[in-house]
DNA sequence: CTTATTCA
DNA sequence: TGAATAAGG
């Protein structure tokens, strides 16, 4: 899933209260994902309405965006459109491991195995209404939905760059490529999470990562940052065997530009042009209004508990906090309503 | 993941 | 109370 900068970009460790105010432009798959993956019952079952339709996602974008607002944050919500054509060996890739995981989760299943999780985590995959659903959860809740033509973490960029956000939310650093200024990670409340392996429990607390001083810490453009990307493999090119960010900084800094850094590697990437104009000039929309509109309760009610199954008490006792808490936005932020 | 419940 | 565990749909 995106690029793996590894430990290129300094991260600032920050308190959800630093981001009091601000409005968040939030990669809305990239969270989807993360919610579809993680939301599981011990056996690897996503929790699912008595119609079969997984709900998993409908219950993290509930709580989650729920806390958000409470401490004081603006979310918007941007979506993938149309993936670029560059992008379909990558998710036929990923459909390949994912029907593996499928097949590997079932048989897990059958025999009471603990891995079972861990294949039905990369089973997961996004189709049928949830898209649909998380975005009418979400405009139910009052918030702003925006669909990106393209790559969702593109248009959050470009968001971010037009200052109508502070930052763009997500846990890849792809927004940090299409030039997003800033970056948010680890954007939830709950800040203990179980360390893969092991039962020991860490702190996880949200990052920020800046690019313009990140750039001048490597002494690097943004240009170059990109050459960076395609030379270790992004979600749109495979990338050199056996360069990996430091080998990749390297090479670009002793010569400036991926052309003679392929050269010397005696190496290609195909299509060179076209991979950097996608980062460096990505399809965006200014086509986008931010406006934050008061929760509809029952319709979340009825949304939640009548068509899916939800506990009334609990999604009663969101709403409720939801609703209390854009109260105090609109005191405070004069675009809240 | 987040919330609810249990238990020292 | 706060940490560990179960449940959620």
């Amino acid at each position: 899933m995106g690029i793996d900068f590894g430990d290129l970009f300094e991260k600032k460790e920050i308190d959800l209260s630093d981001l009091r105010g601000k409005v968040i432009a939030i990669d809305a798959y990239n969270i989807l994902y993360q919610f579809l993956s993680i939301i599981r019952q011990r056996d690897g079952t996503p929790l699912i309405d008595s119609h079969g339709e997984i709900t998993s996602h409908l219950s993290g974008f509930l709580y989650r965006t729920t806390n958000l607002i409470e401490a004081g944050i603006r979310p918007v919500f941007v979506f993938d459109g149309e993936p670029p054509e560059f992008k379909n060996s990558t998710l036929n890739e990923r459909k390949k491991i994912r029907v593996e995981a499928m097949v590997r989760w079932e048989e897990a299943k059958e025999k009471g195995d603990e891995a079972a999780f861990k294949y039905a985590q990369a089973s997961s995959q996004i189709k049928g209404n949830m898209i649909e659903d998380a975005k009418k959860l979400l405009v139910l809740m009052g918030l702003p939905v925006i669909q990106a033509p393209s790559e969702g973490e593109a248009q959050a960029a470009f968001m971010v760059r037009n200052n109508d956000a502070y930052a763009a939310g997500s846990q890849d650093y792809d927004a940090l490529l299409f030039g997003a200024p800033v970056i948010v990670r680890n954007l939830a409340v709950t800040g203990k999470r179980k360390l893969p392996g092991m039962g020991v429990y860490v702190d996880i607390k949200p990052q920020i990562i800046e690019l313009e001083s990140g750039l001048t810490g490597l002494g690097i453009t943004r240009e170059q940052l990109v050459d960076i990307a395609l030379l270790i493999g992004t979600d749109y090119n495979a990338g050199i065997k056996g360069i990996g960010p430091k080998k990749a900084l390297k090479l670009i800094k002793k010569h400036g530009y991926i052309e003679q850094a392929l050269d010397e590697l005696g190496e290609d990437i195909k299509n060179l042009a076209e991979l950097k104009e996608l980062f460096l000039n990505p399809a965006v929309t200014s086509d986008y209004e931010l406006k934050w509109k008061k929760p509809d309760a029952s319709g979340i009610i009825e949304f939640l508990c009548i068509q899916h199954d939800f506990s009334e008490a609990r999604v009663s006792k969101a709403t409720e906090r939801l609703i209390e808490a854009s109260k105090d936005g609109q005191q405070t932020l004069d675009r809240w309503f």
